[in-house]
DNA sequence: GCCGCAATGTAGACGGCGGACACATCGACC
DNA sequence: GGTCGATGTGTCCGCCGTCTACATTGCGGC
């Protein structure tokens, strides 16, 4: 009966892209990492123990879907970073945080995976943390430049980093999570990553001491 | 041989309690916010059907520890903010801000659990999303504030608070998750949220356009 | 005092899970 | 055309969350 619909041919063919597609379809679909290995067989049309021949274990299949991520956001940051290159740092500075912001709100399933808590410890997964480190790096390096040439602030460059990073990550986060308010993404991104550069306070900052009451 | 250790009344007496606490134990033991409901039936010394009677599912005992998790955020925010309301509302806000943060490193188990994926859907548990929603409102609040004496910038005061938010946040999930870069958090989380008031441009902004080369 | 009942904990069953194993099938290379 | 490694199947294991029937308890009305 339920061999109705069968795969004709015995071996896939291509298993391991078609399993990491499937996963990323149903953290798509339900809008949070956790999905079943037997659900991801399943789908692809094989046993629940095919994937084990690419796979070693489940977190194996979750760490290759955010190495693929990781692939994509800096592929689409350093693009973007790419492109102000040729203006000043702090235009590149303010393209790179945009382009990784909007690579989490467009691209929600794979940023939810690149960050799931299951792979908090990276050891296990080194191409993950060379790929994270990557992006690390080429942020410190643009704030290197930007600070030498005088269009940031002196400082930590590392610190500074940190507080650029934060900002970022955590605007992705709050975003993909659906804590946006219910803006539109694309200015709310643009102005809160260009709060990153200007700050909070005033130019001229008021020298009055306080209201009266 | 088994019933050597037995606990001694039928009843454990306060087991929804011991739940919440033995389930937090386990998250600050393994550093994930992964457990297993049998695991913390286990450990208080029940069967691994008792916890029913408390919560109607294991989603309903993680919901309990993250939202003792954010009463804990609030108290703690609010009486660091408390006490430097006499003082300017900048530096209300960089209370407040430092507050946050240090709440997430001093209970990363707490923190994790809070903002876990499996809450991401906090629909279903409205008290989450209350004090959730409590907090924005608090900090909100604090911007408006600062804004009508001239002490922070003109703007949408909500667009504001998303980025005050976003650093403050990222900055969190960074340092619980161990990217901190190895530094001592303490003087890395007041430079970072100052940061946010100041930005990373200089206050002087040169004039000149680019390098050389 | 004691009794009946709601609250709370126990014991066992069920289906689904991740993982391990032996076996089946395939295709590439000799 | 035969062989062997690669890849998928079928089955088993222990653990999981949840359900249900039953045991024990404490407490309020008599």
């Amino acid at each position: 009966m339920r061999e109705v619909i069968r795969r004709q041919r015995y071996h896939h063919g291509n298993l391991r892209e078609a399993l990491v597609e499937a996963a990323l379809a149903l953290v798509e679909e339900r809008g949070s990492p956790e999905f079943t290995l037997r659900e991801v067989a399943r789908r692809v049309g094989v046993t629940h123990a095919a994937p084990q021949r690419h796979f070693e274990d489940r977190a194996a299949l979750v760490a290759a879907v955010a190495e693929e991520g990781f692939h994509g956001l800096r592929a689409h940051v350093e693009s973007v970073a790419g492109l102000a290159k040729a203006r000043d740092p702090a235009a590149r500075l303010h393209a790179l945080g945009v382009a990784y912001v909007q690579f989490a709100v467009r691209n929600p399933a794979h940023f939810r995976v690149m960050f799931t808590a299951e792979l908090a410890d990276k050891s296990r997964h080194p191409s993950l943390q060379a790929a994270s480190r990557a992006m690390h790096d080429f942020l410190v390096q643009c704030i290197e430049d930007g600070q030498r040439e005088g269009f940031f602030v002196e400082g930590d460059p590392l610190e500074l980093a940190f507080a650029a990073w934060s900002l970022v990550h955590g605007l992705a986060v709050l975003l993909v999570d659906g804590r946006g308010m219910g803006r539109r993404p694309a200015p709310l991104i643009e102005s809160v990553v260009a709060r990153l550069h200007t700050g909070l306070l005033p130019r001229h900052r008021p020298k009055r001491k306080r209201r009266k009451h």
